[in-house]
DNA sequence: GAGTGGTCTAGACCACAGT
DNA sequence: CTGTGGTCTAGACCACTCG
């Protein structure tokens, strides 16, 4: 029965069942809680910590979700063995690249409002030939160039400069312009490089490329965002966490 | 306020919340509730179908786990736009062919125990030349190649022919051995075939390739399965969507 | 202000795993 | 048999959005 502590703050906006969960994945992380220790009953913990059970409950199955716990019926909760790998999450690769300290650049090559072409006007559910925000940036991780990055946003949604891109990612951006996006749907293929693509990323010609093509959709539905994106793969690779039934 | 209709069991085993939530995807499958459009407030539904608002949040919050609801407080909760791309799932390749009638083949090319290489054994958590079954099989889709799939399971997890493999996925003959698939890792990248897996796979010499590995947990969090596979990234590629906070 | 989802509680009964 | 998670209910209060 692994007993760690917790301070929960009930006047803090953030809902009591993430503090938990928070709380539980930190013991996880440091080491309290072992891989394949057993957490105890949840209406054990609950009490513990002075929860009720389904809030105790929502706590469990947030990480569930993620892939860090796992539950059996009669038996108990226990902790997953090996490390966590993230699993990839609704944010840019900007984002992901300054939290791992990787001193991110981009570099912007293009960045224009022109009339959808028609496969990015299917994708972005718009009309043909309807202007949009196209955009194409270089990333740079530790001084290496990592992703040609191609997005196409729909005309007005988002007012940003050259300056605001290379400094910023693009959900950043894009969330402190109060679009608040809710749901992505990717695609990830391989391809070789064009000769230009292949310049621009500083690979041999006709080097294996990983392709990405992203579908953004906000709150309401509407899709914000389409993207076509190329990494390098010795560089970068896409993590996936699958949690079944 | 779209109104559909829904037959609940309630003395089948299939969780209310489920049934529920299969109702109203199928509802937007089909077209009675068109991308857009709001489903009626929580507590209005759970009425209307005699359930109580926590199984029908339940419900709703299923599908807005699978990107094919979003919700605004003080708003409602809307069908989001678009084809719904199904995500990534704990299945395999093979169940995931069937499903789309493309006649899949598989081919096994090798099985057999073997001591475990040292990147092996450190991906399955065992100790190293551990004895470990290997598999390389092909696997084909309407008579065409479409990836090699190189698999290592513990040793005596499961037993299993050249027949059952070549009738039926990994994922399948390990259900029914009794091994319950929880948690998954996967690993995405590209790299270009050697000559050996291009001929296998019918594609020219130095094709890029999709790559990818996986690490399967079960139940009670161990390793039962580790895989690295290659894919012709013409004939498949990866979906995934996302769902943000 | 009226309507929506978001959170939290207290309890009940059931299904399954292990003994 | 006991203990575990899985499901379901009834009701309460809060936070946000919009007209």
């Amino acid at each position: 029965m692994a007993d760690f502590d917790a301070d929960l703050d009930r006047s803090s906006p953030v809902p009591l069942y993430h503090q938990m969960a928070e709380q539980i994945h930190l013991a996880i992380r440091t080491g309290r809680l072992a891989p394949g220790a057993l957490l105890g009953n949840e209406i054990a913990l609950a009490n513990e910590f002075g929860l009720s059970r389904p809030t105790m409950r929502s706590a469990i199955h947030e990480l569930v979700e993620k892939g860090v716990l796992v539950r059996r019926r009669g038996v108990g909760t226990q902790v997953v063995q090996g490390p966590i790998t993230r699993s990839v999450q609704l944010t840019s690769l900007f984002d992901d690249l300054v939290k791992a300290d990787q001193q991110p650049r981009t570099s912007v090559l293009l960045h224009e409002i022109t009339p959808a072409p028609d496969d990015v006007a299917a994708a972005l559910k718009l009309p043909r030939r309807q202007p949009v925000l196209h955009l194409r940036r270089i990333r740079y991780a530790n001084h290496h160039p990592l992703a040609i990055l191609e997005n196409y946003l729909p005309h007005r949604l988002l007012e940003v400069t050259a300056i605001d891109l290379s400094r910023h990612g693009l959900y950043d951006l894009l969330r402190s312009g109060g679009v608040r996006m809710k749901v992505a749907k990717q695609r990830i293929g391989a391809r070789d490089g064009s000769a230009a693509e292949c310049s621009l990323l500083n690979e041999d010609t006709d080097s294996p490329l990983l392709t990405m093509e992203r579908v953004t959709h906000d709150d309401t539905g509407r899709v914000v965002e389409f993207g076509r994106h190329l990494y390098r793969p010795s560089l970068y690779q896409f993590s996936v966490t699958l949690v079944g039934r």
